[in-house]
DNA sequence: ATTGCACATACGTAAAATCATATATATACT
DNA sequence: AGTATATATATGATTTTACGTATGTGCAAT
């Protein structure tokens, strides 16, 4: 995990969002991203596609979702990047989290194995 | 101190390198970033000029000199980060930090005031 | 099989960031 | 005053990044 890479990936709004509501609420599938930023589908999906590509989060199907979550091997140093940042930014999600609070019929999860 | 500007200031190779070593040297001047990251002068007076503008380093002129430390109201969630990503990346700065080493006459510093 | 839904990708365009070079400013020294 | 050094900014070109729209893929249900 390369540090300019890293912070690349946290340099856009929307990947910004993105990455710190999935690890806010564990794992989010994209149709929730998509309510939860107020973005069309096709922008949510490509950004998190950069986010999946540099391994900051994983992918998950289950049916027609597809969940994302934190990469399991994101090093800790990132990890802890993460949670600074979401701990002393606190009304920075406020919006984002209220709509998806909002949002009727969220997909249920299942567990990933077994 | 907005995340998402915090964030597009360190994605940047040239920025990530001049903020990360001010932190852990304290304190530099142009002359000795231009010769820690091998890069013409205008190139990182820009880059500083940025970090200057979103309030991430504070300057000081003293002389010829003018000397960059991190900003003193930079909040700490922010500090962290920086902390976290110097702890987590050790070897990121190395060939900087010898160049840096390896440069003689390096300017003096004096008490900023008093 | 085909229709519907969730999601991913491709493609051309637009906007933003970076760069190299030239030039300006500020200080120091003679 | 004049020259040298350190640093800052301006300008136009280039590269990178993001976007909108259209289209493709995978799964589920009828």
């Amino acid at each position: 995990m390369d540090a300019l890479a890293f912070f690349k990936c946290l340099a856009d709004d929307t990947r910004l969002r993105c990455l710190l509501l999935i690890q806010r609420e564990q794992e989010l599938c994209v149709c929730e991203l998509t309510q939860a930023l107020q973005e069309v589908q096709p922008k949510i999906s490509r950004h998190l596609a950069q986010l999946r590509q540099c391994k900051l989060v994983e992918d998950r199907r289950q049916g027609q979702w597809v969940f994302y979550r934190v990469h399991p091997e994101l090093p800790d140093w990132a990890r802890e990047v993460l949670h600074d940042t979401l701990a002393g930014n606190p009304d920075f999600l406020a919006p984002n989290l209220a709509l998806l609070q909002q949002m009727g019929e969220r997909p249920e999860r299942a567990q990933a194995c077994c």
